[in-house]
DNA sequence: AAATGGTTCAACCGCGTCGCC
DNA sequence: GGGCGACGCGGTTGAACCATT
């Protein structure tokens, strides 16, 4: 039998969306919050389904989205999380809250797959990351791999953290200043830069200037619109670096201390656990080599395959 | 300038999960 | 506990764009 299509229904658009379309949704959720996309389509009178709604919204429209080319430190974190947790792309987004899953899923399958492909082939030995299958590999060479795939992953993002660290600043200025906007390809430039104008133009329209913002709390739109021409591309990009995620909040001793033992060890397989828990798990050369290490619970898990 | 092939990314589809009744 | 609806996620598609010939 199996589940009907949610948007069968005759007239509900499909393909990419317009400008106006675009607005409506805006508009709507900036009144009445994301969620309830059920109420969507019948409440703005778009001809789209609700989930279409909500996909539009998260992957383009929410404000706080960075647009653009993704930075090595960004696409160092992905490569390594992508080996931990494997192609759980709403997790691996959640370490990057300015990227969307669909963005990284992207990244992921049209650059980073390549590149490590080359890293591959280009014979030096390692395996870059859970891009190969397990399924054609024996149980020993499973092991091997996912004990190497580990470190290298730990030994990676140690580089990524502490590059991220040094350089943040210079990031920092380089976001700021409309984040690689010489590189970015004109396409997206312009559909943001046009989304961003119609937002602009929305928000001018408001009675209520005080209200342009998206209920995240963010408010690029808001500021940015105020700030010329160039801004209309920052309305959406987002001018935070990635620093803010390594701030000094997210390696607080208890972080640490909750390293990965018990619950937080099941908090790692759901990849619910805030950075600084796994930063700091990387972090621990100890915990790699000593009693209880990933190995040992990515084996536990492995074992029911076998 | 036109044709062709490759790349990118927004959007769709189907399934899994969660929460409510 | 089971059924149902809504939402979220990951895989996939296809149109638009870009580079090369």
């Amino acid at each position: 039998m199996g589940r009907p299509p949610c948007c069968d229904k005759v007239g509900v658009k499909k393909g990419p969306w317009t400008p106006e379309e675009d607005i409506i949704l805006v508009s709507y959720i900036q009144e009445h919050g994301p969620g309830n996309w059920r109420a969507v389509p019948a409440k703005t009178g778009l001809l789209r389904c609700s989930k279409s709604c909500r996909l539009r919204w998260t992957n383009y429209l929410r404000p706080g989205i960075k647009r653009g080319n993704f930075t090595d430190q960004e696409e160092k974190l992905i490569i390594h999380l992508q080996a931990l947790l494997g192609n759980r792309w709403a997790a691996i987004a959640s370490y990057l809250p300015e990227r969307t899953d669909n963005d990284i899923k992207n990244y992921w399958n049209t650059h980073l797959k390549k590149k490590l492909k080359k890293l591959e082939t280009g014979g030096d030995g390692l395996t870059s990351s859970g891009v190969s299958s397990h399924h054609s590999i024996s149980k020993g060479q499973w092991e091997r791999r996912l004990q190497t795939d580990i470190n290298h992953a730990k030994q990676a993002l140690c580089e990524a953290l502490s590059l991220e660290k040094h350089s943040s600043l210079s990031d920092s200025k380089a976001a700021s200043s409309g984040y690689n906007l010489s590189t970015r390809p004109a396409t997206y430039a312009s559909s943001t830069e046009n989304i961003s104008r119609l937002l602009e133009a929305w928000t001018r329209k408001s009675t209520r200037p005080g209200d342009c913002r998206a209920n995240s709390g963010s408010t690029q739109t808001d500021s940015a619109c105020s700030q010329g021409t160039q801004s209309a591309t920052n309305c959406i990009l987002s001018p935070e670096p990635l620093e803010s995620l390594f701030g000094p909040d997210s390696s607080t001793p208890e972080a640490s201390e909750t390293s990965l033992l018990g619950e937080e060890r099941k908090l790692l397989l759901e990849a619910q656990e805030p950075l600084s828990l796994i930063e700091s798990w990387l972090l621990d050369e100890s915990v790699g080599q000593g009693q209880l290490s990933l190995l040992d619970m990515a084996l536990d898990d492995a074992s029911e395959l076998f």
